[in-house]
RNA sequence: UGGGGGAUCGUCUAAUGGCAGGACGCCAGACUCUGGAUCUGGCUAUCUAGGUUCGAAUCCUAGUCCCCCAGCCA
């Protein structure tokens, strides 16, 4: 075990049960496989950091591996940039990078060892019949005519199709299984495919290649990968990556495979096509543009891995399918940066201001803390001058209510130096405001004069400040679900790049190298793009605004459309089956079966209510162990009760006649109930104990020590202990917290396992608290 | 019933029969040389209906809604 963190989710939960009841010796590993056919996006970085991050807390380790079993998608390129990013993110990986085309000679040997067995066989359809021979949902497959070749055809056509005798589409390998498997991935799945097609690594020495359900199953096995966790649309895969490993095994460690919500994030897309497309279409500047969501984006945009981190704990980890607000993305770049840019001057869209009372000529260069309150951690020169340049947006010449900035006759801070008071504003030709003049207060400076103004602006020399290519990133989709719009194309932002060309830096930002970051103050991070920026002339991304309540009023969302309803091709031929309920079958078993018919009306005759007698005569083995209980002295209705409410929940998938306990000792177990020999809360327990292991129920009873207590003195002693034990509890129940009342009934019920009455002792309770 | 999964504040996520918690967001206030940050307080939830139980988000029954699967993609 390490001591990083434990994640506190479903997954990690599965791997501490794990390793608590010993299995794969201990061991965790873990892997993250992406397809090398895109660049990673931030729904992969959840993967990233939940793979890496899982078996760093178990003390276990994760492989890199390329699932590159597809030739004609993947390319080299990608396999360089996934390296990257996944370090770059802090996913250690070891020398453990591994390719799936690494194994394909280990695949190809399991092949041939399932067609030896008679569980794989080479189909020569087409693909259509193929297609057509599987069946739809609600129809089953039908046999291939190739199903029964022997198993010497198999393995010659088999080392045909590798030898490449074959053309691609003249065979395929396929697993025997059951063409009318309700899973229709179960119906004879393919395993190979032939691709005369050159492979980014093994180039041409294959010409059959293996699908992802084959594939990835052994990649996993051959690694020792112990919890292989994929996203939700996977879950129906598992039944077949069980198939191909329990056919194939013995594998030690067995992989399993577990299932978690993929991320969803407003105002973006998250699909690699569409972002493939994006580029494509050159909609952005590449993979890496600031605006796209992978993490080569993000990157460059200014995020760091930092942020993705704290945003990944952010958001957790479930089964729910979510959709994340960009908000809390948004809050984690913020909150990251917060403490690591340095604040800056910077003036986007700058309006000249001159300081009519400054002395002619002079300059004086201010003494500026990179962090305002924390001298300690530094300071710049910055000059300042009778011309300067302030934001345009920060005057306003008819202010509304509540202006905190420029304005006629309005007195504001210039951050960092002196308090200046607008005199005028000079106007153009169009009546447009051009210019401001200004007087300063000469007493203003610094923290001790004390002057209290409403607002701070920013600001920069006019002459003594440098140009600079400020790129103003917002989101590249206008709607919250890009994927709703009839094309998620329509839905992108015309706003998501403004290039401000005018803007001017303070000086001491000139020299900045690429990678810096700042805050430029009131206006947001800011981040020295990588690529663009040069010697002397970086370029800025804003890489995030600063939170804005002022600017916040009034942006009204557009409306979310609906989601348009997926298209289902359902092929010809096929009946829409009337959907059946499973009140609809038991109903259908009495229809059938007059036996079942008589016992609901009996049972009802015998005080059952009619929903009672539905349930228990569905089908006659569950009638059968009804009529067992009851035959063994159980009251109709008890028994009832206990076998619908408890019982069939303790049950699970198995059929009642199945259990350990048989009809007839539940029966005299529900007889022990009635007769008040412990309460129904230690018969919960008696009975998930016959249910897991059988027995009598009257030695079990004794056995466990569930039988009821209802000696005052007893119960009295119990009530005493658990109130000592709980000294808080208690005190905040007198002190009106009626609630807690259950808190220490339940404590009460666990020092007896259940056994105490809970009447008495909710009253004997009551009484003691007051 | 084709099969598989899922429904908890506006959003994301906890609570394995015993106090519905946290975070984002929002609102209000304090503070502030950033309308930022910070601090304080507040807001809002168990899909519906029955049942079992002293006690149900959790167990049972019925229903509703959402997602995934019929590629020689992964």
């Amino acid at each position: 075990m390490s001591d990083a963190p434990k994640p506190q989710n479903f997954l990690a939960a599965i791997v501490e049960a794990d390793l608590r009841a010993g299995r794969n010796g201990g061991r965790v590993v873990t892997r993250f496989p992406p397809e090398p056919n895109g660049f990673l996006h931030i729904g992969h970085a959840k993967s990233i950091l939940l793979n890496f991050g899982l078996a760093k807390a178990f003390g276990g380790r994760t492989n890199l591996r390329f699932d590159d079993t597809n030739p004609v998608t993947e390319e080299t390129e990608y396999v360089e940039a996934i390296q990257q990013d996944v370090r770059w993110l802090g996913g250690d990986w070891g020398d453990r990078v591994h390719y799936a085309s690494d194994y394909f000679e280990r695949m190809y040997e399991c092949a041939e060892r399932l067609v030896r067995e008679g569980k794989a066989y080479v189909d020569s359809q087409t693909q259509e019949q193929i297609r057509e021979g599987r069946g739809s949902f609600e129809r089953p497959g039908v046999d291939s005519p190739y199903r029964g070749r022997s198993v010497e055809e198999n393995l010659a056509l088999l080392r045909r199709m590798r030898a490449g005798e074959l053309p691609d589409g003249a065979a395929v390998l396929r697993a025997k299984i059951d063409m009318s498997h309700p899973n229709v991935l179960m119906r004879d799945p393919l395993l190979y495919r032939i691709r005369h097609a050159k492979h980014h690594r093994t180039g041409d020495r294959w010409c059959i290649y293996p699908m992802y359900d084959f594939a990835h199953p052994l990649e996993d096995a051959f690694e020792g990968v112990t919890h292989s966790i994929c996203t939700l649309e996977f879950e129906s895969n598992r039944e077949l990556y069980d198939w191909v490993l329990d056919s194939l095994g013995p594998w030690d460690p067995r992989p399993h495979q577990y299932e978690f919500a993929r991320l969803a994030l407003g105002y973006t897309v998250l699909s690699k096509r569409k972002l493939l497309q994006l580029v494509q279409e050159r909609r952005v500047s590449g993979w890496d543009d600031p605006r796209m969501p992978t993490i080569a984006g993000m990157r460059r945009r200014g995020v760091t891995p930092e942020a993705l981190r704290a945003f990944a704990e952010l958001i957790g980890v479930a089964k729910n399918n979510s959709v994340v607000d960009i908000g809390k993305l948004e809050f984690a770049i913020r909150g990251d940066l917060e403490g690591r840019a340095p604040r800056a001057l910077a003036v986007l869209a700058p309006l000249p201001v001159t300081i009519v009372n400054w002395p002619a000529g002079e300059v004086e260069e201010l003494d500026v803390p990179w962090w305002p309150g924390e001298p300690a951690r530094g300071s710049r020169k910055v000059p300042f001058s009778g011309e300067l340049l302030v934001e345009r947006e920060d005057f306003a010449l008819e202010p509304p209510k509540g202006w905190r900035r420029l304005a006629p006759g309005r007195e504001v801070r210039l951050a960092g130096a002196y308090v200046v008071r607008c005199e005028e504003a000079v106007r153009g030709p169009g009546g447009e405001v051009v210019a401001l003049r200004c007087t300063y207060d000469p007493a203003s400076l610094g923290e001790a004069a004390g002057r209290k103004v409403s607002g701070t602006i920013h600001w920069v020399d006019a002459r003594r400040s440098a140009p600079a290519e400020v790129r103003i990133y917002d989101r590249l989709f206008a709607v919250e679900q890009p994927d709703a719009a009839p094309s998620f194309l329509d839905a992108l932002n015309p706003d998501s790049l403004r290039i401000e060309q005018g803007a001017r830096v303070e000086p001491a930002l000139r020299d900045a190298p690429p990678g810096a970051r700042y805050q430029f103050l009131r206006q947001g991070y800011f981040f020295a793009d990588p690529v663009d920026s040069r010697p002397g002339a970086p370029v800025w991304n804003r890489t995030i605004t600063l939170k804005d309540t002022w600017a916040s009023r009034a942006a009204p969302q557009p409306a979310v459309e609906a989601r348009k309803p997926r298209e289902r091709k359902e092929p010809a031929g096929a009946t829409a089956a009337p959907r059946k309920t499973r009140a609809g079958f038991r109903a259908d078993a009495r229809a059938a079966d007059p036996a079942l018919r008589a016992r609901y009306a009996s049972y009802q005759a015998r005080g059952l209510s009619a929903e009672e007698a539905d349930l228990l005569t569905g089908d006659a083995a569950t009638a059968d162990y009804f009529d067992a209980a009851v035959a063994a002295k159980a009251a109709p209705a008890s028994a009832a009760r206990w076998l619908l409410n408890d019982l069939a929940g303790l049950a699970g998938d198995h059929p009642l006649g199945e259990l350990p306990l048989p009809g007839a000792a539940f029966g005299r177990f529900v007889a022990l109930v009635d007769a008040g020999r412990l309460t129904p809360s230690a018969a919960k327990t008696l009975l998930a104990d016959l249910v897991a292991h059988g027995g009598e129920p009257e030695a079990r009873l004794g056995a466990l020590g569930l039988a009821k207590v209802d000696d005052r003195a007893a119960i009295e002693a119990a009530v005493e202990k658990a109130l000592a034990a709980q000294p808080r509890e208690v005190e905040r129940y007198r002190a009106g917290e009626k609630k807690l009342l259950g808190v220490l009934l339940g404590a009460v019920m666990r020092q007896t396992g259940g056994a105490a009455d809970a009447a008495l002792v909710r009253k004997m309770l009551t009484e003691k608290l007051g």
